[in-house]
RNA sequence: GCCCUGGUGGUGGAAUUGGUAGACACGCAGGACUUAAAAUCCUGUGGCCUGUAAGGCCGUGCGGGUUCAAGUCCCGCCCGGGGCACCA
């Protein structure tokens, strides 16, 4: 009987679905356990053999966790906005949510062929406006939201403009934009415009002015991905930072909490780390330094207020709107020059170009408040505008990116802090005792620091700040293929859609690409406005928004979803967030360490505040999974020339490097040249220069991508060896966590394995299982792999684990073990990792039922005692020889042992040992 | 530029966290079965030296250090990968 694996992987396939064996509901036996995948953005490539990497991870998990006894839900979806839909729209004018709908049958038919215990009853789609209806939902909430610095909590808006009412700004001690403070009298005297553009200013998700890159040619934003050098990516067109008017939440309130929340989740260390950066808190001072001759102050941060009577000079952001205020007439124009050229570098440029020192003088001065010097103030491209107050106080003695632009200048470089050489760079040191500093002089940083926060508050010019480098997102984008925002402009002023008028669907329109007028796509639409009293949306009403939501929005909250996804009264119910809690288990990609994974924590936390669900954090375990490269492979033409060059004649002649498709090179990088000439049509007169017959390709490991054709697809490894070769050879690869070049001629392995496997419940004929009772070696070799296994799973060790699945059929093999005590625990071992072939041979021990449903079985340690053990003996380090002996010997006996063998005398050669190290069941090590 | 991460045979990787470097596979070489191939099974396989064997030397990116003992810890470099706020 041959394993057939088609067959078993069809049959076992329509077994689950038709049982619906994975749909999982809250019930109150069982515990419960929540795994997650990142879903995927359907896109038109359809899946490649790196995107299940993970999901085989957590499917082993989950398989793994039903069969020890927990409840396991473990959904899937897609992220079905996006940006890539959205330009295949532009340029064929096909509807995005027509291409969606296409990838996402092909995005479930290759899931399906894998053999993942998904519960698809579950199933969501960020686009379809079942969803996205409570996206709006939760963007409304934002916006009828504070926060409230007291409680530290956000609450209901309503709360503070009841606040306003009785008590004004009085005793409020609320997260703020740009402050003004009123009394309750003067509240009530605003009219509805004035509340409304006050109330702004605190809702958490709200409109302010902020820095796009801006491309007037092609009419749209641009992320910071698509510009290279100044310029648009596509088309090559200029791009601008520009300011415009856009949607933003208020994530910065929740910055601390965001902090705090890392301590008491468990997440790779790393990415927390870049959660800490990107939160960035630094401890510090404002401190207010005025402007000479005009009534105007400069506010700074600074961590370093021990170093103020360093200060030289100040630094201004470009695009810092004080700079029109104070620059002198005569030096307008090389400001206006100086600015219109840092507009075109995007931040990032101006922050990796530490080398070129660029700034303009401004004509004007700053007063020094402790010293009454005059400072001149210069503007800057190292100076961010988004960063702090957009402003620096700069210490050219202290801090290398002031120093650089002092000595590019030459401004006075003063020293305040001893130590360092600061002729020739910057003295950064946080130690060192204070110089020609006045009241700090004599002190050590540390203490200086404090000092001078306390004089700073004394005198009033400023005081005391905890700064974060986090600021809050841009929610608006000037897109066609994502949420529209809930909201409407009556007489200019911001309001939500009704709550009971939700989903406002995304209106059809002429084109997806951006208006004449640069307008989103949104502007398009005839029927884009909303009457409030019915909630018709068509030609009649208020004017809706024409911008949408982010590619986070969506996927910032789907994971509370997916307890409940076809509740059309409620995000879900209650009952269902409440059973199921948080995510036990998220796996996924480091990219999202930034940004999906901080906007979920930031909406999940706002959840809580505002009480509709229990848990603080929303992913309790978090695991990384690596990239799967591809094996890339290279042929090598002669320039000017149809003639290709086998490998060894490459260093030979110049030549350039062509990609070409992997399936046209076989494992020993040899070209299939007739293969090749049929590729393109450009290629059918090639030549070819060979070595010892053959053509020879170069490889090269890089990104899995189209572009290089090194793309490896899933369902043909499926064909050819089957899913559960595929999910065994994914996860045999290497670490989960690590990145690691996919190479197809290594599947023979595990598939070799698998029927190695299937020969064991066989005798080649037909099925011979045996009921005789275990040997000791049998069981050792059966309880070594269980324990083994329920270890790696516990550490996602999945690639040793199925080592040890190998090194126990190749014993049972050897011993042509078929007894059912033996291959029974071993098969339901198997199960998570290739749950296809276990289900077949789990019937074919005479069980009735799914194996899903078996109980893992566990390791009987006693079996696994060994009484002795083969110790190296090392002579200086160097193991030398190895002997036997019991392991219940005590040190000096093992010592003994060891220096009365007659080989150990002989390495000696009558010197005497200086020391001998013994450590039991592990080394004895003598040293000469 | 900044932050994070990795570097071990021809290849993917293993190494109980300081204690036998190279588990398990791929590939390669040789053999058995076969008319032949496929499939399967067996043997060998880090490098170098010694005719073979016994044995010896070298060896975890590079250079130092700590230790009886370093792939693992410390210091300084080199190279690859990921992220850096509108890709998802």
């Amino acid at each position: 009987m041959d394993y057939k694996f088609r067959e078993i992987e069809d049959k076992w396939q329509a077994y689950w679905a038709e049982n619906k064996s994975f749909k999982a509901e809250p019930e109150n036996e069982k515990p419960k356990y929540f795994v997650l995948d990142m879903f995927p953005y359907p896109s038109g490539a359809g899946l490649h053999v790196g995107h299940p990497l993970g999901y085989i991870a957590s499917d082993i998990v989950s398989r793994f966790k039903r069969q020890k006894g927990f409840n396991v839900l473990h959904p899937m979806g897609y992220d079905s906005f996006g940006l890539p839909a959205e330009q295949y729209a532009i340029q064929t004018g096909q509807h995005p949510a027509k291409t969606t709908d296409v990838n996402i049958a092909r995005y479930r038919e290759q899931l399906d062929k894998i053999g993942f215990s998904f519960d698809w009853s579950k199933e969501i789609r960020t686009s379809s406006s079942d969803y996205y209806k409570w996206t709006q939902w939760i963007f409304i909430q934002l916006f009828n939201s504070w926060y409230n610095l007291d409680s530290d909590k956000a609450e209901n808006i309503e709360e503070l403009i009841s606040h306003f009412e009785n008590f004004g700004t009085e005793g409020l001690n609320a997260d703020c934009e740009g402050e003004v403070l009123f009394s309750a009298e003067q509240w009530k005297e605003f009219n509805e415009a004035k509340k409304e553009e006050v109330l702004l200013n605190y809702r958490l998700s709200y409109r302010s002015k902020s820095t796009v890159n801006w491309c007037s040619e092609l009419g749209t934003v641009l992320a910071n991905d698509e510009v290279k050098d100044g310029k648009s990516e596509r088309g090559g067109y200029p791009v601008v930072q520009k300011e415009m008017m856009q949607w933003s939440m208020r994530i910065s309130s929740f910055a601390q909490r965001l902090l705090d929340g890392l301590e008491t989740i468990d997440w790779p260390e790393p990415l927390k780390e870049s959660q800490r950066n990107w939160i960035g808190r630094s401890e510090g001072a404002s401190v207010q330094f005025k402007v000479k001759e005009k009534d105007l102050k400069i506010e700074v941060f600074t961590t370093r207020p021990d170093t103020i009577f360093g200060v030289s000079f100040m630094v201004l952001a470009p695009e810092n709107p004080l700079v029109d205020i104070i620059s002198e007439e005569t030096f307008k124009e090389s400001i206006n020059q100086y600015r219109t050229e840092a507009s075109k570098k995007s931040e990032r440029d101006r922050m990796a170009d530490v080398k070129t020192v660029s700034g303009q003088f401004t004509g004007a001065f700053a007063i020094h408040p402790f010293s009454k010097k005059e400072i001149p103030i210069w503007i800057g491209d190292y100076v961010l505008a988004s960063y702090g107050t957009g402003a620096v106080m700069s210490v050219p003695a202290h801090d290398s990116r002031d120093w650089a632009f002092a000595k590019h200048f030459d401004i006075p470089i003063p020293q305040v802090v001893e130590g360092g050489n600061i002729n020739k760079e910057a003295h950064e040191a946080k130690e060192g005792i204070l110089i020609n500093s006045d009241f700090l002089n004599g002190l050590e940083v540390k203490m200086a620091i404090s000092k001078a926060i306390e004089v700073i508050e004394k005198e009033e010019i400023g005081k005391g700040k905890i700064n974060f480098r986090l600021r809050d997102a841009i929610f608006g984008r000037q897109r066609y293929w994502g949420e529209p925002i809930p909201v409407y402009y009556k007489d200019g002023v911001a309001l939500t859609v009704k709550e009971e008028h939700l989903p406002i669907e995304l209106p059809e329109v002429d084109a997806y690409k951006p208006t004449q007028d640069g307008e989103p796509p949104l502007a398009r639409a005839n029927a884009w406005k909303y009457n409030p009293e019915n909630g018709q949306v068509g030609t009649e009403g208020y004017d809706l928004e024409w911008t949408t939501m982010p590619g986070w929005a969506g996927s910032s909250w789907y994971f509370l979803r997916y307890t409940d996804p076809n509740n059309s009264s409620d995000f879900a119910d209650s009952k269902n967030l409440d059973y199921w809690g948080n995510v036990d288990l998220y796996i996924g990609g480091s990219e999202h360490a930034t940004g999906h994974l901080l906007y979920s924590r930031f909406w999940n936390k706002f959840l809580k505040d505002r009480g509709f669900i229990k848990n603080d954090e929303p992913f309790q375990k978090l695991i990384n999974q690596g990239m799967i490269l591809g094996t890339s492979a290279i042929v090598h033409r002669i320039k000017g020339k149809n003639q290709f060059v086998s490998k060894s004649h490459i260093n030979n002649c110049q030549t350039t490097a062509i990609h070409v498709d992997v399936s046209l090179v076989n494992a020993s990088d040899e070209l299939d040249i007739e293969a090749f000439k049929n590729w393109r049509d450009d290629l059918k007169d090639a030549e070819f220069v060979l070595e010892d017959g053959k053509f020879v390709c170069t490889r090269e490991v890089e990104k899995m991508s189209k572009r290089w054709y090194n793309v490896v697809n899933p369902d043909d490894i499926c064909e050819e060896y089957g899913a559960d070769s595929l999910r065994m050879y994914e996860m045999f690869l290497g670490p989960l966590e690590q990145s690691k070049p996919w190479n197809t001629a290594g599947l023979s392995g595990v598939h070799g394995f698998l029927k190695k496997y299937w020969r064991l419940f066989n005798n080649g004929e037909s099925i011979d299982i045996s009921e005789e009772e275990p040997s000791k070696e049998e069981l050792k070799s059966l309880h070594t792999l269980l324990k083994k296994v329920n270890e790696d799973i516990s550490n996602f060790s999945f690639n040793t684990s199925i080592s040890a699945f190998m090194i126990c059929v190749n014993e049972l093999q050897a011993a042509s073990c078929s007894k059912r005590n033996i291959l029974e625990p071993l098969t339901i071992a198997l199960s998570p990792f290739a749950p296809h072939i276990a289900e077949e041979t789990w019937s074919l021990l005479g069980h009735k039922q799914s194996i899903s449903q078996a109980d893992f079985p566990v390791a009987d340690e006693s079996l696994l005692v060994e009484s002795s053990f083969a110790y190296p003996v090392a002579i200086n380090g160097k193991m030398k020889l190895k002997v036997d002996l019991p392991l219940s010997l005590s040190k000096d006996e093992i010592q003994k042992e060891v220096m009365a063998m007659e080989k150990v005398i002989e390495y000696l050669a009558g010197k005497e040992p200086k020391r001998v190290i013994v450590v039991p069941s592990k080394i004895v090590n003598i040293v000469l």
